[in-house]
RNA sequence: AGGGCUAUCGCCAAGCGGUAAGGCACUGGACUUUGACUCCUGUAUUCGUUGGUUCGAAUCCAACUAGCCCUG
């Protein structure tokens, strides 16, 4: 039953539990493989309010510190929370809200998962004299021939979490575990329930968890300083077709909400910032065979090989195509897609996959 | 001022005497560890107004109202 089993007298690991299945299972692995756990809940967006509106499986909510810490209690592993508020509003929130505001769709996962589940939990784990942080992505990490560390898709294709994963660095890979990535969601409610657990049967998370009513528009215009202006939907040929509330209430690809009756569904195929303009077109219209991307992060290869077929996610939710590479400068790189894909959006996330393996990626420009 | 045409859900639009299609938009839900997409679901007791004909009218008739077009 227990997969990846291997003795790890003395190594200490700070493993990051959110309250749900998966952190605790992960935990309780650890343990199991003889690892000194101590279990650390991040405190990162909480707003005092909160508490009357407990959503469930929030991956981070005030109920989180509560099953966090009776899974520590359980497991007999020490426990801590601690705060990362300054940080996460720092490097989430305003980068969501300024990326926005300059028209693009970040993904606010990718930013925590880099800024503070790694680089700022991993850093004060050291400082406490830790040799890895875990956590409980259903993801693998292998070291490769080339010397590389290299996140590996899990062993359920159904529940895949290396998407958000592509920026990591070597050496935040290098001292990480990802216990449940040898598992299926399955098994790890199985393990929960056996173990006795009572966040077994918890819901996954799901949507953003700093904005708890999942009212991004609202939340956007309640948090940043400047205003939302109204403005142009255009078509293709520049024509005026009506009036849009602000640009942060769009994205690429998107058709709800646009309260524009053409007779035929209309979708948004382009944020222009500069002119606060939405350009609106045709379903078909969506589509594009190529993108730019940029900021790049290279993990399974030091660099992509120009003419290789990678399979490119241009969103979590992708199956992925088949595409090439070609550098246009050192951090920036041009993706040609074998068959079109819909709504490439700026500010979402290239990965592109060798095989099983994250051979990196960057941050969508057009 | 004459002549003609049109008035059906927020938008477009079927209907042509037998008891209100459909599309778009919008609602709610499902899906989903980002935003989207997608998929289900719901949505006019009422047809510009007022009368009339008829067993029965959105459908026929009349007047009125509004908009559009043509001629001055």
């Amino acid at each position: 039953m227990l997969k990846g089993y291997y003795r790890m007298e003395n190594k200490k690991v700070v493993v990051g539990m959110s309250g749900g299945v998966d952190s605790s299972v992960a935990a309780y692995l650890l343990k199991e493989q003889g690892y000194d756990v101590i279990g650390v809940t991040m405190e990162i967006w909480q707003q005092e309010d909160v508490c009357h509106m407990e959503r469930e499986g929030g991956c981070c909510g005030l109920k989180a510190v509560e099953d966090a810490r009776r899974v520590a209690d359980r497991l007999n592993i020490p426990y801590y929370v601690m705060n990362f508020k300054d940080i996460f509003k720092e490097k989430v929130i305003n980068n969501f809200i300024q990326e926005y505001m300059a028209g693009r769709t970040p993904n606010p996962c990718i930013m925590c998962n880099r800024m503070v589940k790694w680089e700022s939990l991993l850093k004060r784990s050291i400082d406490i004299g830790a040799d890895y942080i875990a956590t409980g992505h259903y993801s693998r990490i292998d070291k490769l021939d080339n010397g590389r560390y290299a996140i590996r898709k899990s062993v359920t294709e159904a529940k895949d979490q290396t998407y958000a994963l592509y920026n990591l660095t070597q050496e935040q890979l290098r001292r990480t575990i990802m216990p449940v990535g040898l598992y299926t969601k399955e098994e790890i409610r199985d393990i929960a329930q056996r173990i006795g657990l009572n966040v077994a049967s918890k819901p996954d998370s799901m949507e953003i968890c700093f904005i708890q009513d999942n009212d991004y528009g609202r939340f956007i215009k309640e948090n940043c300083r400047e205003e939302i202006k109204p403005g142009n939907f255009v078509d293709t040929e520049g024509n005026i077709i009506g009036r849009h509330r602000g640009i942060i209430y769009y994205t690429v690809g998107q058709r709800k909400g646009l309260n524009l009756s053409m007779g035929y569904p209309v979708y948004v195929l382009e944020i222009r910032p500069e002119t606060n303009q939405v350009v609106i077109g045709r379903g078909e219209e969506v589509f594009k065979e190529s993108l730019r991307a940029s900021r790049l992060s290279h993990m399974s290869e030091e660099r992509f090989k120009e003419g290789k077929e990678y399979m490119g996610k241009i969103r979590y939710n992708h199956r992925g195509t088949l595409c090439t590479v070609r550098y246009i400068d050192d951090d920036t790189v041009e993706c040609v897609f074998k068959e079109p894909v819909r709504a490439v959006t700026p500010g979402q996330a290239l990965v592109l996959y060798d095989g099983d393996y994250v051979a990196g990626g960057g941050v969508i420009e057009r």
